[in-house]
RNA sequence: GUGGGUAUAGCUCAGUUGGUUAGAGCGCCAGAUUGUGGCUCUGGAGGUCGUGGGUUCGAGACCCAUUACCCACCCCA
């Protein structure tokens, strides 16, 4: 037998219509917010990957499905959404657009040659949203507010963590002071972090060793050398998520995986998932425009990490909906099949082709979900008729064919 | 890449210290008088016990290898 490959999997059934509902009631709420719909290729330039996400991050060094194409292109199935998305904003020119904002949706599957888990998949999927124009920290704090939001609508419970991941100003200064205080106590620290204060300092801070973070402890924050504009944006991002009655938590540790984040950053967390508990996660990238050759741009944006909150959706009760239709003679099954067509204009229907008994046509439209079944016998079929019944109410009537066709066609 | 766990029916799992024709529940199919679903009852189909070796008179059980899946580390949504 033929299996998927490792890491990935079919969506069939409950999964599936899982997946389908929670993209509709995400795109919905992005509507209502202000973003429309972007859809961007699923294989890009290797090198756009490289620039954006960064040579140093895990995902773009050893975690990319990444190959040559037929005509010796370098190229890689998306790992994340961001970097197409602004690739596909710089190649539209919007970036020329100078104070106009711009803020789109999108949602699909993501590839990274990860050792598949709980909550983490070789193929996964991604509902995000990028926000392009927009420097306000308000952006930030609508992005976090609409994230509450959607897990709210899904009926899942989540905590919410923030940081600034600070600025061009604040950043460098910050980074060279802690590399110095890491350096010090190097040799206390484990092999992965002693590499990381070369390649990326920064991310030593979410080293989830306990005796590195004992030694954390001590390390200069961010959160306390940030350049005045930073800490005035954190405080006032803070007053907004109080005065919005959301409850956060500031991490000091929180660093977002991906080289391009700078300013507000945040994640949200599940605690019945497993160790793959970040749910969702973003943050400002107000370089990553001139990364990838466009003209200067302020952007915000989140990712959901689609895999990962299936199981924990609320879903809303199924019910009974559209038509079952049966024969229960071959003659019969001719009068069912215009009907079918007819119905089908706006209606579920379901039609069994093989001529069976009233009970085996019952349990048929019980087991296909329907609300009405309709039967044409030999005693209708004579009288041009058909025995419909309704399976929520328990009712049943016979009514001429003619009056089905017509009701419906309306 | 590293570590641990699990592989028996379509699904979830039982299978005692190795011992005859490998079981249950759910699901599926067919019936319970001739045209009435969900509930109940009866019957039925369906398994080379992941794969390959080995130990033994005898292996679903024990040993080795291999593959797949799961979980955790790493990293991230």
């Amino acid at each position: 037998m033929i299996h998927a490959l490792r890491g990935m999997k079919d969506l069939i059934f409950d999964d599936a219509r899982r997946y389908e509902y929670i993209i509709q009631t995400l795109s919905r709420i992005a509507r209502n917010y202000g973003f429309e719909y972007i859809e961007t290729p699923i294989l890009e330039e290797t090198r756009l990957f490289k620039r954006s996400v960064g040579e140093s991050s895990d995902i773009v060094g050893k975690e990319m499905y990444q190959f040559t194409d037929k005509g010796g292109n370098d190229v890689c199935l998306r790992p994340e959404g961001t970097a197409g998305v602004v690739r596909a904003f710089v190649q539209a020119k919007l970036d020329r657009q100078q104070g106009q904002k711009y803020r789109f949706f999108y949602h699909g599957p993501m590839f990274r040659y990860e050792r598949p888990q709980k909550g983490r998949l070789r193929e996964f999927h991604q509902f995000g949203v990028e926000s392009f124009g927009e420097k306000s920290v308000e952006e930030d704090f609508t992005l976090i507010v609409m994230l509450a939001e959607i897990f709210e609508a899904l009926g899942i419970r989540t905590r919410v963590k923030i940081n600034s991941l600070g600025c061009t100003v604040c950043m460098p200064p910050y980074r060279q002071r802690l590399v110095g205080y890491l350096e010090a106590i190097a040799q206390e620290l484990c092999p992965d972090c002693q590499r990381r204060i070369a390649t990326n300092p920064i991310r030593v801070l979410d080293c989830k060793n306990e005796q590195c973070q004992n030694l954390l402890e001590e390390a200069p924050k961010l959160s306390q050398e940030l350049c005045e504009e930073c800490d005035r944006d954190f405080t006032r991002l803070q007053k907004l998520l109080t005065d919005a009655g959301i409850a956060y938590e500031v991490d000091t540790h929180l660093v977002r995986g991906l080289d391009y984040y700078s300013g507000a950053a945040f994640e949200f967390v599940s605690d019945e998932i497993g160790a793959q508990s970040a749910v969702a996660g973003g943050g400002r990238y107000d370089r990553l425009v001139e990364f990838l050759e466009g003209r200067p741009t302020p952007g915000v944006g989140f990712a959901i990490g689609i895999e990962r909150i299936m199981e924990l959706v609320r879903m809303p009760q199924e019910r009974r909906e559209g038509w079952y239709l049966g024969a229960m003679t071959p003659e019969a099954l001719d009068r069912l099949l215009p009907l079918a067509r007819q119905l089908r204009r706006s209606h579920r229907v379901v039609v069994e082709y093989a001529p069976k008994g009233l009970k085996a046509h019952l349990k048929g439209a019980d087991k296909a979900n329907a609300r009405y079944c309709a039967v044409i016998g030999e005693e209708e079929l004579s009288k041009e008729h058909i025995w419909i019944k309704d399976l929520e109410a328990r009712e049943e009537k016979t009514v001429p064919l003619k009056e089905l066709e017509e009701i419906e066609a309306q």
